[in-house]
RNA sequence: GCCCCCGUCGUCUAGCGGCCUAGGACGCCGCCCUCUCACGGCGGUAGCGGCGGUUCGAAUCCGCUCGGGGGUACCA
């Protein structure tokens, strides 16, 4: 695979921050890791090796809020080495597979802007990249290990290993396999209790594993003493553990960029790693993504963690990517609003915070109302027709669409997200039949309103001309030149009474966009 | 239970031993604008988990403690 760029040079580069205080106690070694812009040369040899990431997904239902995290890390990275993203579906665990995500997670991905070079759909130097058709390629290291004394088969059964961590757990020691297999051939095996059929393969993990290793985010990092792991599952699949190191190996992956649940099985990789014969490729582990209460993102707790959830809601793709983006990160400039490219721009692993941020939807709304105001006018109609129609509200006839362009501007600033236009408009879109006024709206504004609206529907039943301008002259000759009330006063009524809600976009702008008729007719009804 | 990771306003964050009586953003509150609701403008609220060290000086370094999280699978 010759020089990658490796750990070192990838961590140098950063590195303000982190100082040895993680490191383990004994020895201190003082850090001497450069500033900022103090930069290494060039890979060895001069030639600077491209780098490759992976997001890796299992395709277990919905796509989720932490692989289009991930991704996005990745690519913000990939994109400012100029390297390659890679796509590839962990589809071992036949258990929780699911048809239909391989294809929502595609759709999410492409939805967000986060385009991969390599994957399952559009093929690559390194295919196929989805696991399950990469059975074949597993075997031949899972008998190398066998071979090399690294790994050994395991008969015992679940019920076996489930008493056995019981038990530990009663004297409380750590749990871990007790390692009855080992050395014992299928026959000396099954004379013992527990002995199923078919084995699996365990790693023989030594004394002396190495458990640390350098972390491009946090540094040096600890992790656990790994237990004799599966590498190979009665069914014939590779557990991820070993499928995740063959394949990151065989796709030339450089830097493996994952969440921090993983920490703790990073040390089984890099002993696979050692053990293979392979170089380790750099560890980037991401904070987790949380729910309010802390505990990591779930879809249980929190309908965020299905992206799916974004797009019925109307949060526009480049918001919820900014602010993925704000996540556990911040730009050098400390500008909160940014693009990809800008985030791609300056990316650096160092700024990446160690900490789980929570998932908070409130600064998500904020942002996604500042791109919303920023979309044309035509964009912006675009991406309410989805909505509208799925309320039934909008059938794309030429009325409609001239009823949308009108409306769209008077709702652009009162949107936090798309969904939202449903509610605002009904009252236009509505058939006369179906409109109804809220009662809310009714209690509060109709009660003694018959003068009023009496007054200005004879204003406005002679007008020859209908237009905002016009609506609101007669309006407001009628109302408060003539009846002398205030403007928020004389609103009122006729918001409820022609709106059907006690909110609503501009009076009079939704008044002309109505039409003469329909809104004599309202105004009527609600005497 | 055992192992590992992490701890700055409610939330997202800046902070890299003196520039910090801790800065910004969202939220919240108030005011302005105003036909409602928004948008926009202005102002305010609120934080270094605790205790010990090191140092002339600690949010920043060290230890302990407390708290949170993750892992502990023939899931990923």
């Amino acid at each position: 695979m010759g020089d990658r760029l490796h750990d070192t040079a990838a961590w140098r580069r950063h590195s303000h921050r982190h100082p040895c205080r993680r490191r383990p106690a004994g020895p201190r070694q003082r850090c001497h890791r450069p500033g900022r812009g103090d930069r290494p040369a060039d890979e060895p040899g001069g030639q600077a090796m491209t780098v490759r990431l992976r997001v890796a997904p299992s395709p277990t239902g919905d796509p989720h809020v932490g692989t289009a995290y991930m991704s996005l890390f990745n690519l913000a990275f990939v994109r400012q080495q100029g390297g390659q993203f890679v796509l590839r579906i962990e589809d071992t665990d036949r258990a929780r597979f699911q048809a239909d995500s391989e294809q929502q997670v595609f759709d999410m991905l492409a939805w967000l802007g986060l385009q991969w070079d390599e994957g399952p759909d559009k093929g690559g130097p390194y295919a196929p990249y989805r696991q399950s058709e990469r059975l074949d390629t597993y075997t031949p290291y899972v008998e190398q290990l066998l071979a090399q004394g690294n790994a050994y088969h395991c008969w015992c059964t679940p019920a076996r290993l489930q008493q056995m961590r019981e038990d530990q757990q009663a004297r409380k020691v750590p749990t871990g396999y007790d390692r009855l297999c080992v050395g014992k051939t299928r026959e000396q095996r099954a004379e013992l209790p527990g002995c199923s059929d078919v084995p699996v393969v365990r790693m023989l993990v030594p004394d002396d594993a190495p458990l640390s290793f350098v972390d491009l985010i946090r540094g040096q990092v600890n992790a656990p003493r790994p237990d004799d792991q599966v590498i190979l599952k009665a069914d014939g699949f590779p557990t991820y553990h070993l499928a995740v190191v063959v394949d990151d190996h065989l796709m030339g992956i450089t830097h493996v960029v994952r969440g921090e649940e993983w920490i703790s099985s990073t040390p089984k990789h890099v002993l696979l790693y050692d053990w293979l014969g392979w170089e380790r490729p750099a560890f980037a582990h991401m904070p987790l993504l949380r729910n309010v209460d802390k505990s990591k993102i779930s879809k249980r707790k929190n309908p965020a963690a299905r992206l799916t959830w974004f797009v019925e809601q109307g949060y526009l793709p480049e918001a919820l990517l900014n602010f993925l983006g704000l996540l556990g990160y911040s730009l050098p400039s400390g500008e909160e609003i940014f693009s990809f490219a800008e985030m791609s721009a300056s990316f650096d692993w160092t700024r990446v915070n160690t900490v789980g941020p929570v998932f908070d939807l409130d600064k998500l709304g904020w942002l996604n109302g500042h791109y919303l105001r920023a979309l044309a006018p035509e964009d912006l109609q675009a991406r309410l027709i989805p909505f509208l129609r799925a309320a039934g509200l909008y059938d794309d006839s030429a009325a409609h669409r001239s009823l949308l362009a009108g409306a769209g501007p008077l709702i652009q600033t009162r949107m936090a997200v798309l969904s939202e236009c449903v509610d605002l408009l009904r009252f236009l879109f509505v058939t006369d039949r179906e409109f109804v006024v809220q009662d809310a709206a009714r209690e509060k504004s109709l009660g003694d309103a018959g003068p009023v609206l009496l007054a200005l529907a004879e204003a406005l039943a002679p007008l020859e001309e209908w237009t905002t301008a016009s609506v609101q002259t007669a309006m407001d000759a009628a109302l408060i030149d003539r009846l002398g009330l205030k403007r928020g006063k004389a609103y009122a009524p006729v918001r409820a009474a022609v709106c059907g809600s006690l909110i609503s976009p501009p009076l009079p702008e939704s008044m002309a966009l109505l039409g003469q008729q329909r809104v004599l007719a309202r105004l009527r009804a609600a005497l």
